[in-house]
DNA sequence: TTGAAAGCGTTACCAA
DNA sequence: TTGGTAACGCTTTCAA
């Protein structure tokens, strides 16, 4: 562990002081002769040298660091929003830190909290939901925050997310039009405004429609609860679809389906939320619909450096956006007329 | 953006010196009055102070920051490991940043230099592969070094894997204890330790055994040629089973078979590394090995801080260590006798 | 075009 | 049991 070189060391060998070799860090190379910056970029590379970010963390208050907290990073969509973000904060060039909060808010306020004690300048919160006041307070009074996908109620806060309820309308209007009798929403507890807002597409495709047969909504909570649920919705006129409110729950499902020896398409069609690898490997292919999530990693990081780099308080309105999705129609949701 | 509460606010509410309430924040205890702990934790909780870590680190040295590069974020192998890292960095009192290569040497290094400009005290490497003398140099001179999953070939470095070989063999002994008559072996091309372990346990398991038929290895560089090596490989004798060296190319197979009718069992069995959700629930469900990733974060993490805290140069013979794996039987590979 | 010196928020040594 | 002060590596006035 030999120690590094510092500023000093430069300065020393290439003859000049160390508010010059700054300025020549700093790229301010208006003021400096040709041959002093000459000098310097050689001693520079010959000696390895590389500007300790803490130090300059500390003086300038500028970290060049961003925050990310993840609330579950199982599934392929974190993993791309993650993609997202590393890929663009490095674009703009800022260093990314990530923390998985596990879905619980104790975690996500620890992790944020670590995250400012390193001075980041700026957090991206896919927040559990639970931690509103305290995200509120923070983006109010010391550091811009950008919500991911999820936002929280009532909050000025930004968040860039999918149009969940736009496209979830499409998604009734296809399966109406396909002629399904009943449709059966199945969504984990409501708990966060993404599925909020997915179960509100759900109820709204429905007004003014003609669903000759009974649609269902269910939040089931466990294993158990889910095989009741879709025994349950079996006995609902045919042809019936599921619509399942994301990837986690429409992989449970299909675990259901295939220990009961139920098959898709001929007892229950299906379409969900989150494309996967596998949606079309599979036979039948699923119908998903597919979040830009690599897109609402990059939007987010992008949005945030703005509003990090902004000079003036043009933090006006910045109520944030909503990325489009894509439908994307396989076999899982056509039957046999 | 009000400016944030310092070690002096501390000291000036509480009438007592800096050096008091730094020993207090390093819970050196044992010389302190019950009452002066007593006030600085009032006062320090009242106005709610947290320290810098950025000046911490640059006066320390001890940034408490581990830094990780994970070359692919793309499938569930890494969202555990990476879960894996959360968890224990958190556990440990590590704060954990995280960059992705995307499988380019170029962005490991620089995401490396990165990590090591905000002075993180450790580093996670998933490599590329193709940065050995840069890793080998890092860790001599200036910070340890954990390999993860991958190593590097003729190195000292640390390595935390699976073992690879040994469940490789026991695959294989499994496939042909099954009966299969042709075995084929599909990997990408062999740029990486764990790639070239899998192949080994392939071509080892198959000394001293019957398997009658032939055997054939593939290393398919694009979709097309994987196409042509299936179909190839269709020309064996039966029963056939495909082996395939990841999930991705699991992926790639499983597509390639549906647009061209083939059938999983009927056509080829399908035994894969990397287990992941899905393989359980499709019909025929695949026969996996499942590695432990998450352990292997886990892992990678205590031993990373292991190395960072240990006092004296017991660096000694920290060869690494490999992981188990388990073989899970599924339906893909049984056949009709 | 360049440099001296103060200071960012801590820690650690030495003294009291 | 406590405090003064230098130092960590850099940036930023201000002056030359």
């Amino acid at each position: 562990m030999e120690k590094s070189v510092t500023i000093k060391d430069i300065a020393k060998t290439a003859g000049v002081s160390e508010t010059t070799i700054s300025r020549y860090l700093n790229k301010k190379y208006e003021f400096m002769s040709e041959k002093t910056r000459r000098k310097i970029e050689e001693v520079v590379r010959t000696l390895d040298y590389r500007p300790s970010n803490v130090a300059r963390s500390l003086k300038s208050q500028k970290s060049k660091l961003i925050g990310a907290v993840i609330a579950d990073i199982g599934n392929q969509f974190s993993s791309e929003i993650i993609k997202g973000l590393s890929d663009t904060c490095e674009e703009l060039g800022y260093t990314l830190m990530i923390a998985i909060s596990d879905e619980t808010a104790e975690n996500e306020q620890n992790q944020i909290e670590k995250f400012v004690d390193n001075q980041v300048e700026g957090l991206i919160i896919n927040t559990t939901g639970d931690n509103q006041d305290y995200l509120t307070q923070l983006s109010k009074e010391s550091i811009p925050v950008v919500l991911l996908d999820r936002g929280v109620p009532e909050s000025q806060l930004e968040v860039i997310t999918n149009d969940n309820y736009t496209v979830g309308l499409r998604a009734m209007n296809y399966l109406i039009a396909s002629g399904f009798q009943s449709i059966g929403f199945f969504v984990n507890p409501v708990t966060n405004t993404v599925r909020a807002e997915r179960l509100r597409a759900f109820k709204d495709g429905l007004i003014n429609q003609t669903v000759k047969g009974a649609v269902y909504v269910v939040a089931p909570d466990n294993q158990q609860s889910l095989v009741d649920s879709m025994m349950a919705f079996k006995e609902f006129p045919e042809p019936r679809v599921i619509f399942s409110a994301n990837g986690l729950t429409a992989l449970g499902l299909l675990e259901v389906m295939k220990e009961n020896q139920l098959e898709v398409i001929k007892d229950f069609g299906l379409l969900t939320f989150d494309e996967s690898a596998w949606a079309k490997v599979v036979s039948p292919g699923i119908t998903t619909i597919d979040q830009s999530s690599y897109h609402l990693g990059v939007e987010a990081c992008r949005s945030l450096v703005n509003e990090i780099e902004e000079t003036t308080e043009e933090a006006l309105l910045r109520s944030g956006r909503s990325l489009p999705s894509k439908l994307i129609i396989r076999e899982s949701t056509s039957y046999l007329h």
